[in-house]
DNA sequence: CAGCATACCCTACATTGTAGAGTTCACGCC
DNA sequence: GGCGTGAACTCTACAATGTAGGGTATGCTG
């Protein structure tokens, strides 16, 4: 895509780490999109996603211990870069201003 | 991408297409983009999305009588259609709750 | 007619998004 | 001590979206 601005999929990405801080990985970030975006994810998109945005700088991961008190493999928590954080503020302020005075004329069209 | 939900950038151009209005066409767009989002885009980028948008129903294009008043080919105007803006509405709403409290922690994050 | 600005189209390719099956690990059970 | 189950992550192949950049058309103006 731009290799400038991430996509939206990513940027939901890092909106669920934001959200889970301490408690952000893979697993508990596709919950987390299910529950608040409405939306299924599989693992595949979440954890391609993941590298590429581990890659470009803009998330780290950090190999959990051993396994806390229930089964399964050991989590790989995430969290976001300084770069990481920039990058969502501009793409905050980037849709603010795009759509400002949007709503408003939304209402209008049949 | 999802097939359900527009790109990033698909909806940067709705959204220009709504703050445009009658005056929504390919070039005024590019303009408008350039303006609000401070991003450049190719007229490749520009058509080849506003031609997918209008596939899917979400925009749709009026060829413009003969050249108004200064130079150029006819211009092709756009406009949103009802689903381009109840797109539009969800993608809004959307966001909207992947955003609720993440601006106070992402002060935070250095 | 040449130069220029507006406006749009086309092709080829890069990046991003997605599905779905597979792997690994730990637990509890019988 | 093999078996089922659920958590968690990996891999591969492909579909959708995004982008660059040159090309075409139209009408000014000199």
């Amino acid at each position: 895509m731009s290799g400038e601005f991430p996509g939206e999929f990513e940027v939901m990405v890092m909106l669920a780490v934001v959200r889970l801080g301490d408690d952000a990985y893979g697993w508990s970030v596709a919950q987390e999109l299910e529950r608040v975006a409405g939306r299924a994810v599989s693992s595949g998109a979440l954890y391609t996603t993941i590298n590429r945005l581990e890659q470009k700088g803009l998330l780290r991961t950090r190999q959990g211990e051993g396994t806390e008190d229930r089964g399964g493999r050991p989590r790989r928590y995430l969290a976001l870069t300084p770069a990481g954080a920039e990058s969502l503020r501009r793409a905050r302020d980037a849709m603010k201003r795009l759509w400002a005075g949007v709503n408003a004329k939304l209402g209008e069209v049949r």
